[in-house]
DNA sequence: CGCTTATCTATAACGCTGTTGTGCTTCTAT
DNA sequence: ATAGAAGCACAACAGCGTTATAGATAAGCG
């Protein structure tokens, strides 16, 4: 490799460059293959990138997990409130199920790489768009309850589901498992039974246009 | 190291020594311990032994989330059935829940290691015994459903739950959260609140002597 | 402009990893 | 007793993350 034309300090996009090329290499073929020879390669520079715009490695795959929760909160704020902020919960719900089963890798990349200690709050920012939608819900007397204790059960149980679905255990009947608890648990919030059939079926009107497909890639 | 006194077809006990090694690095000493040259040093063997009783670092690495569904399924075992199989559920529950905090690198290393296609049923024969807990709650007339699917709903929750505390969102109340969603849970599979109560209460006799302690190590 | 300084990079090397090949030792079976 | 098989130690391979070093370019300042 000849050492031809090389900014020298004029390359801030070389770090995004790295981290586009491990995002994608982590989809597309899986943790295996996020090396720093690997990651040279793809962007075409040596492995030392790694060390100039990150720290190494670790840092690396850390702000990777950065960047899948990242990616998961552009696609919450994607779904647009209505007057109905049961059925908004509802389509968000979706979106999380449906944004992590089409990139499975990233999505247990995102809760296994931060084992480290500090900044244990990664993806409570992201966690915070479903806390306020749940918020709506209970101003307008759909739920009873705490906002973010509500919004915690129905992350873990969104959560439970798609992690065992992407175990394998789970058969592909996650989103119907889904659908299932989450009526369950919405009830249990104080919701009525006949709001919550309104509320499935505006949220369905608001799905089937593979709304939350193109990402499926 | 001198090649003297080595037993030469008659040590099935090798095997077992490796995977109790690795059990035990994996506990102590995380996921980046369980290289080939650590588990040789630590049972006193060469890293050969890993290809001779495993075909390699993939086998034996999936032989140890074998492993530690089989130290679930054990535990699982000394919940002794009572005439309240509602409270027997539960108790399964903090059985469940108990062992996995216990040992959070096995836990996760469990639901992790089984990526690969084959035997995808792996944690499936302990799970059966949730199953049948459940079964006898429903012969009983506690629980409306079938077996297998209300299982299931709680095997998401105990999950979910477990995995985001061990991911470190849920600050400790992860025990208490999981009492407060499999309460409600058990009341959406036709329970009643006075029964839950009364089960509630009889299973809390049954945990404080420290019954699931002793592994806590 | 000329010079200094800082930044980024390529190359090579270190110790580590999983894996494989080879040969020796020991047990089993005929 | 002899032939075969099986388990193991040792050495070597490519690949990994990381570090040290030196070269090349950009920016700052007289």
């Amino acid at each position: 490799m000849l050492s031809n034309v090389s900014p020298k300090t004029a390359s801030p996009e070389v770090r995004t460059a790295l981290l586009e090329a491990a995002a994608r290499l982590l989809v597309e073929e899986g943790p295996a293959s996020l090396t720093t020879r690997r990651l040279a390669t793809e962007v075409g520079t040596s492995t030392m990138a790694v060390y100039t715009h990150f720290e190494g490695m670790d840092k690396l795959r850390r702000a990777l997990a950065e960047e899948g929760f990242r990616r998961l909160a552009e696609r919450l704020d994607q779904v647009e409130g209505s007057d109905d902020p049961v059925a908004d919960v509802m389509v968000m719900g979706v979106a999380y199920f449906t944004n992590a089963m089409a990139n499975p890798n990233l999505y247990h990349f995102m809760f296994t790489e931060h084992s480290n200690e500090d900044e244990i709050g990664l993806g409570l920012e992201t966690f915070q768009r479903l806390i306020d939608g749940v918020a709506r819900a209970v101003e307008a007397g759909r739920f009873k309850g705490e906002a973010e204790e509500l919004a915690t059960q129905l992350w873990v149980t969104a959560h439970g589901i798609v992690t065992l679905e992407i175990a394998g255990v789970l058969d592909g009947e996650g989103l119907q498992l889904f659908a299932e608890m989450g009526s369950n648990l919405m009830r249990s919030f104080g919701d009525d039974e006949d709001s919550i059939l309104r509320s499935i079926a505006g949220a369905a009107e608001r799905l089937p246009p593979a709304f939350f497909g193109p990402e499926g890639k």
